[in-house]
DNA sequence: TGTACATCAGTGAACGCGCGTTCACTGATGTAC
DNA sequence: TGTACATCAGTGAACGCGCGTTCACTGATGTAC
């Protein structure tokens, strides 16, 4: 099982390869709506017709670009829930962790936080069900806390919902500052207190939850 | 002073306004940057030459909706902070007033949400820039509360950027509510009862601030 | 008030260009015997 | 191992189309006297 993949279809992955490159390099500054066919065949160096050997358009690309960038989120949600068990560590390895992401693969990143609220209804709708499963994934993690005694079910939702975004703006964050400056600039290390500083006031909240 | 506008200055007005308004029609599934000359003065019933005498190209056009949207934002924030100088209910005046800006300018909003990490950067760093105000105007009000007695400055910079990114969740609950059913349905309820909690939970770490 | 001239918002034809898509093709790779 | 045939990733020419932009224009509105 698992057949080697064999000359032909390496070469076909190659070239699927170049291409989600290319486009993610584009839309670095543009987004997937505005991105044209040609655009990325011609930045991928093949020629326009062979886009179609790999998708039926660009929705399916981007669909696949996805994929692609929530496998990468996937391990990081699942590294940060098994980091500890305690909330306030978990925090500290979220922020870090999020930062790891953004260094590894910031034209993902930038693609999520970008098409997350775009103007392609199919790469939305992909991005918010798979968020919608983080969201679950850490529903339960919490739930499993001791900390979340007595909380109700809505609660623990609309926390965990709280933290997956508080990672996108983390996220968003971090892209700035290495927009402005190194990765090790002062803007970095200024994002990284602010997004603890946050995910501190959270966890404090939840401390004395409901008040 | 402000000599009434005479026939033309109306007319022009009203050609503007027509352009902005069939921009923010078709920008309700699409985003700014694969928005098109002709196809805004199509939706407009006007010739696409027309669209010159108002915007040099549509990143000009993006840019006079920022200011459109800006202003209401910049309404709903102040009328946020003079509601009340009690945090606790700031917090239930903040969701009520973002959700009354959801359903009168639901285009606007949109907008926002969409283009703030959208494609196209002139408008990207306009809306920063604004948002930049808005949490320095929200730092000020929260430096001169009582309750932030002992924070330092980049403590209370922080929590107000948290609370302006928490506007834009809300906004965008707020909006897939109202895209799912009725503005009185149960989503909306969900979405109100969702954010209010998320700042509940913030106000009771500010209380404990800094643990 | 009336007249003569200036302004300028909106028009419609025309342009060159890059787009997405189709088609028949090439030639390396895979398969059957 | 060699041979004959099938597959199929990538090519290059061609298409019709809508795009952004230019230009000279029209005619209603504004202004000076």
């Amino acid at each position: 099982m698992s057949a080697s993949p064999g000359v032909r279809e390496t070469q076909r992955r190659r070239t699927r390869r170049v291409l989600l490159d290319a486009a993610l390099s584009v839309l670095e500054e543009r987004s997937l709506g505005s991105l044209g066919l040609r655009e990325v065949t011609r930045a991928a160096g093949v020629s326009p017709t062979a886009f179609y050997r790999h998708f039926r358009d660009m929705d399916e690309l981007g669909t696949a670009l996805v994929e692609e960038a929530l496998v990468s989120l996937h391990v990081t949600v699942r590294d940060i829930l098994a980091a500890t068990g305690d909330p306030e560590r978990r925090g500290e390895a979220a922020v870090h962790l999020v930062a790891e992401l953004v260094r590894s693969r910031p034209a993902h990143v930038r693609f999520l936080v970008r098409e997350r609220h775009g103007g392609v209804a199919a790469v939305r709708e992909a991005i918010a069900g798979q968020l919608d499963v983080f969201a679950e994934e850490i529903e339960t993690a919490l739930g499993a806390d001791p900390l979340s005694a007595g909380w109700s079910r809505p609660d623990v939702t609309m926390l965990s919902r709280l933290l997956v975004d508080h990672m996108f703006m983390t996220a968003s964050a971090f892209l700035a500052a290495s927009m402005r400056g190194d990765v090790r600039g002062d803007d970095w290390a200024a994002a990284t207190r602010t997004a603890l500083g946050q995910l501190r006031l959270i966890h404090l909240g939840r401390l004395h939850w409901p008040g």
